[in-house]
DNA sequence: GCGAGACTTCGGCGGGTGCCGAAGTGTCCG
DNA sequence: CGGACACTTCGGCACCCGCCGAAGTCTCGC
């Protein structure tokens, strides 16, 4: 080694670093899995992979230690999620970046041609709604003048009264910010996402305003759904079929 | 290879392409050189990294290959700056993330303690104002009410006035958002980017504001620009000193 | 033109990393 | 308590990638 090469940037390692954990087919694949918000085993990923156990297991060692999940052993199981909202903002990002070239690609069965239109009419994003859900309720917000995005990308006053009449409980403590724009990879726009974003996705889920469709991350809108976007936001019951 | 492998998601290939690209130390400083937002050489670049010219010249060419850059041939000269403004989000994004780690470093020389102070009180960030100018200016814009911060990051309708009287002319044309927050990794605080930020900063130089000072990408601010910030603002003299 | 200078291409070296299967550890359940 | 199961550790293999210096290409200025 070079003796006096003991100035190299340590920003730029650091950069290198985090996004060498990243840059890996097997790892990325993780990743984009675990946007979904939920716990995934170790197994259930190396077969998501299509790695071995032994592969994936020391995949997971380097995420962990990377500070991009968060690992909970329960038994003889080892569940791994994303380790917190900036974890998951980062994948997003990155991920939206990506995904206007990859989006060309056409599904080749009837099955993941349903799975893949299930997935592009409502689906989870890490925390908040996405797809086309996820766009009608964000362009209905803003219609509404609830969110403001002319300038920026921020809940208006109405906004605020919106949800305290809607019953939905604001977290405002910590950092996080209440309205954050979230590109769309389905629908290459953006939708809310930050604590408001999640908020409203935790309420829908409960209120059964919509469940989920099988193990992925799609969701469909119930018929009380229907009849809650319709008298709180005026969206027609027509358009999320 | 395997022959049954053709279902490798496509998602994540371009996820780990993209972050491969920046995976490497010596890829990650010139990214990071290249937030100053100017044209750098390929000469200087090398220098800067402390390669070979020739090892240079191939990361280069995968970055530019990547999308990441943009190049100029100028005579002998290879010119390569940032591609766009949301590959200056992209590096400023995942640069944030990996600061806070990073940042207790302290200065060893005078000469880099200087520096590094010019730095901290104000710099540009691609093409918006950063650091303690960069914060004092988005902490007076949410004082007085052009910006609104508490429910996401966006300008206000008395923000979109104070630029038309300050004579700043906003390109609102095109998706870039008007107000975007970038996190600001001396202060650790978001400070205001996006088409407004870069309008601002752009004014600021133009009506000698602030200048640079030697080749880095810090600024200091003039006598005019104190009188300009104390007026349109209501930043005192002496905070920026 | 012709040399100096900036950049690129090429060959080759060395180290790092992903992959696997086999063996090992820990947990659950009958 | 013993077998099934989930995960981890280990050794070994193959490949990729960054690095350099030497030689080649291109441009400028005299």
């Amino acid at each position: 080694m070079l003796e006096g090469m003991t100035t190299r940037d340590p920003r730029a390692a650091g950069l290198a670093r985090l996004t060498g954990l990243i840059a890996d087919e097997t790892r990325a694949a993780c990743l984009l899995a675990l946007l979904d918000g939920r716990a995934w085993t170790a197994g259930e990923l190396a077969r998501h992979a299509g790695v071995a156990a032994s592969t994936l297991s020391e995949h997971l060692g380097k995420l962990v230690t990377g500070g991009l999940l968060a690992e909970e052993r329960q038994g003889r199981h080892r569940y791994v999620r994303l380790a917190d909202a900036t974890a998951a903002q980062l994948v997003e990002d990155l991920a939206a970046r990506v995904a206007p070239g990859t989006a060309v690609r056409r599904p080749r069965t009837l099955r993941e041609s349903t799975a893949g239109s299930a997935m592009a009419r409502g689906r989870t994003c890490y925390d908040h709604l996405a797809g086309r859900l996820g766009i009608v309720v964000t362009d209905a917000f803003t219609a509404r003048g609830l969110l403001r995005r002319d300038t920026g990308f921020a809940l208006t006053d109405a906004g605020l009264r919106w949800f305290d009449t809607a019953g939905i409980a604001l977290d405002r403590r910590g950092r996080r910010p209440l309205a954050r724009a979230c590109l769309d990879w389905t629908e290459r726009r953006p939708h809310l996402a930050g604590a408001a974003g999640a908020a409203l996705c935790r309420h829908a889920l409960q209120a059964r305003w919509c469940v989920r469709i099988g193990s992925e991350r799609a969701v469909k809108v119930t018929d009380t759904g229907e009849r809650a976007l319709s008298e709180l936001l005026g969206i027609e019951a027509g358009v999320l079929r």
